[in-house]
DNA sequence: ATTACTGTAATAGTACAATAATACAGTTAG
DNA sequence: CTAACTGTATTATTGTACTATTACAGTAAT
């Protein structure tokens, strides 16, 4: 896993994209442990207490679960990973789309921008 | 103007967003007078610093200019606010690109998506 | 059992954006 | 001139995300 944070936005739901986009594209097999909280705190260059609320936070839905003492295990149903990712991709690009009418943009303009984009 | 913000982003730069696209879609012509600070801050319901602060930041970009105690006026070179809003049309479509290639998603799949949401 | 890991929790401190409340000075219309 | 508007500046406070540090208890290997 890389780590490849932006220091500009908030680090803890960053942490859990990577995570979910991880189990979702079958980089971490359900039942798998993950790294542990200071481990990746270590590798993040972040503090442990943001890896903690990201876990916990992925735990509440579903995603991953804990063992006290023993560590962090991917889902047995990587379902909601999968489905989350997906919701994700939704979702911006609906805000993709509405910012860029924001300003004016017609939708063929928005779609040939995104197209040189690809194509670079 | 509407002053639609959205509470969950900064304040500052999305004041900024709207007033530059104002101007570049030329609903506000060069020279024109502008609201006041306190009159944007009672319509937008924010608080005045911060409509000082971004128009202070639009004026050290030379978009706008204030005349003390009379008021904040459109610059006559709207250029510079024509050329912004490209550049945040170009930079918002990069991230939104690398954003949905870190969720795995092919260039074909981001161009069906926005085509799709475009579309409704 | 000891050791070294794990998750978990609590507290304090830092940085930033925004708010709140004033105050002061320049401009302009009456 | 005066009153009512302008921009501008200052200080204090709030809320949030993250950091820093420490502590405690569960797990597992030796």
């Amino acid at each position: 896993m890389e780590w490849k944070l932006d220091k500009d936005r908030p680090i803890c739901p960053q942490l859990m994209e990577l995570i979910v986009t991880g189990i979702a594209g079958g980089e971490y097999a359900a039942g798998e442990k993950l790294l542990s909280v200071r481990e990746v705190a270590l590798q993040a260059g972040v503090n442990p207490n943001t890896v903690q609320k990201a876990f916990s936070e992925m735990e509440r839905d579903g995603m991953i679960f804990s063992r006290a003492g023993s560590g962090w295990f991917v889902a047995e149903d990587t379902g909601k990973a999968v489905e989350r990712v997906e919701t994700l991709a939704r979702t911006r690009t609906e805000e993709y789309v509405s910012g860029m009418r924001a300003l004016r943009k017609e939708d063929a303009d928005i779609l040939r921008m995104v197209e040189e984009v690809c194509h670079e």
